[in-house]
DNA sequence: TTGAAAGCGCTACCAA
DNA sequence: TTGGTAGCGCTTTCAA
């Protein structure tokens, strides 16, 4: 075990060459007051002569931060592949940390339980300042594990009450505009394909479906879980297409869900959208792609993500920011929606 | 600026309440020799009890180890959420950094300058023990940047002479097997879409694609460029399906131009695949859901994280290890082929 | 087997 | 404005 290291100039070295106390080239270097503007001057060029670039590492014991913070993502790899949510959102979080030097470490977890163990292992060991907290449960264990822990976190679409900061971006208005939608194309049964039960975002959109369905005077009784697969498409599209009354519109809590449903659909014979409207949510760019392109609800992970670590930095640096809420979600209109069949 | 960090037990802490010395202590709890085994005992008790974490900070300083290493994905951000590759790879690498005690440092660059620069960054601040090197392309500045600072790192899927361990997937193999079938199908016309120049995995693909087309004693010349993305996919079937002699058959670097193509082909009238034969790269899953459904070739990105980081690790535990080769890729047989037309 | 102490690279406090 | 120095939490060397 020999850690291979260059060896990289120090503080010390920046100081011996200049000729000043490290002190002096500390402050010089981190633009602290207190050093005369030529010294100033001479440290930053023997720093700049000798490749001078802070260790995070002595910094870090220093100071008592990591520069990092942390996200576990809970998914299974075989959804993780077809997930836009994930990519996006780590590209929004970066292009908030990147300028403020700071770094993500990112952990994948398979399970719940595995994804509090890492959360808890990062915050334990001091690997990160603080954590984003995404695909929040109902009573989700982690919360609980982060406050003990005094971790500072941000929550990403949480409901009301989170104990923690949190940024929200509203899908309700989008939902109600596309069942108002639906409802205006002449739908009256319009079922909805719910996503993984005990997810804080599975209820949100399942609320807000009910509430535009009720506001259409509608009843919102027609619910099948998709667990938020595909493959729980599929079997959406078989329970629901099985019955007597099926129903003429299907609202589906993500895209993926809403490929399952259309793809079992035409293999039952229907034909979409005469037969049958279907919907997504996210967005995905494969919607784009198939064919009828998919009508979805497009979110901005991106936007969340930039948000969620600007609030999470601000956390860090120990001011209490308030709850964010960016632009809502907006229908997507494409091919997959169309009149009532009568 | 408060740093709201919850005091955490040190190992002097535990050291004071065992009634040890601190290089005991340490010795104890990382399993070192020259404890006995009651002290031992004593310590891990004590450790135990006080809810002892051992800060990485520190240990990261004494031994000069980040206990991290860094990936930088070079992608933007449209194509990363279509892409698998990303996902699963990270996957595998987790496999095998979480018991290792390592964490994973991402970024995201949006172009091959800023990928450098956040390399060269990651490097620089020490943050990093290594790093993993994927999209290489021809004369890669990274790998000279990489080179000059020391800092170890596995390529993935490199050129033969890469300077560094390598772990790859050998695809040669199948796209090889892929051309035979469509000639065995009766295609003469196969053509190639390109992924983005001066990338080696395109090179890759290519060379194997005009290996496979010689084999055949078949012309390998139609080749159009497709930059790895769904609208490179459109204008490749544009280019190529407005010839008059249009080839009957077409290789697509990616998955991504292979839905591009199919769709455009759809547009222009064309049937797939009786009028013409598509295949993709990468066997994502969107695949398996679009009709007809794509064939394409299967890799195994998780594997190869999963290996690259074990090479990794290695490296900088100061091993020599050598090259990895995993089980190579497979046709991935769906409906998107079919007998040439007549 | 145990303990004392130096040192990793940095920040920050206190004197000069 | 400067310099000296303690200390962050750990590993590791060297004496005892």
């Amino acid at each position: 075990m020999s850690p291979q290291e260059r060896t990289h100039a120090t503080i010390v070295d920046v100081a011996n060459r200049a000729g000043v106390a490290i002190s002096s080239a500390s402050a010089a270097l981190n633009d602290r007051p207190g050093v005369s503007p030529s010294t100033r001057d001479r440290i930053r060029k023997v720093a700049a002569e000798l490749g001078y670039v802070p260790s995070i590492r002595g910094r870090s014991l220093s100071t008592k931060r990591a520069f990092s913070v942390g996200f576990v993502v809970e998914r299974d790899f075989a959804v993780l592949e077809a997930d836009p949510f994930f990519g996006a959102f780590i590209g929004g979080i970066e292009e908030t940390l990147e300028p403020n030097g700071y770094a993500l470490s990112l952990q994948i977890a398979g399970s719940a339980e595995s994804s509090l163990d890492r959360q808890v292992k990062l915050a334990d060991a001091r690997r990160v300042d603080g954590v984003f907290l995404s695909e929040i449960r109902i009573d989700d264990p982690r919360i609980e594990a982060l406050r003990t822990r005094g971790l500072p976190a941000v929550g990403i679409n949480p409901d009301a009450g989170f104990p923690f900061p949190a940024v929200r971006q509203d899908s309700a208005v989008a939902i109600h505009e596309l069942v108002q939608e639906m409802v205006d194309l002449g739908h009256r049964r319009i079922a909805h394909v719910m996503g993984r039960e005990s997810y804080v975002h599975t209820e949100q959109r399942l609320a807000a479906w009910r509430d535009a369905m009720s506001s259409a005077k509608l009843p919102a009784k027609t619910v099948v879980e998709g667990g938020f697969t595909y493959e729980g498409g599929v079997r959406a599209a078989d329970r629901l297409l099985s019955r007597k009354q099926r129903p003429t519109a299907v609202f589906c809590a993500n895209d993926l869900m809403a490929l399952g449903f259309m793809n079992r659909a035409a293999e039952l014979g229907l034909s979409i959208p005469d037969d049958i409207s279907v919907a997504g949510f996210d967005g995905i760019s494969v919607g784009e792609y198939i064919r009828p392109r998919l009508t979805s609800i497009r979110t901005d992970p991106r936007a969340l993500g930039r948000e969620s670590a600007r609030v999470l930095l601000e956390l860090i640096d120990g001011e209490a920011p308030a709850d964010v809420e960016i632009p809502p979600a907006t229908v997507l209109s494409r091919d997959s929606l169309g009149p009532a069949p009568r």
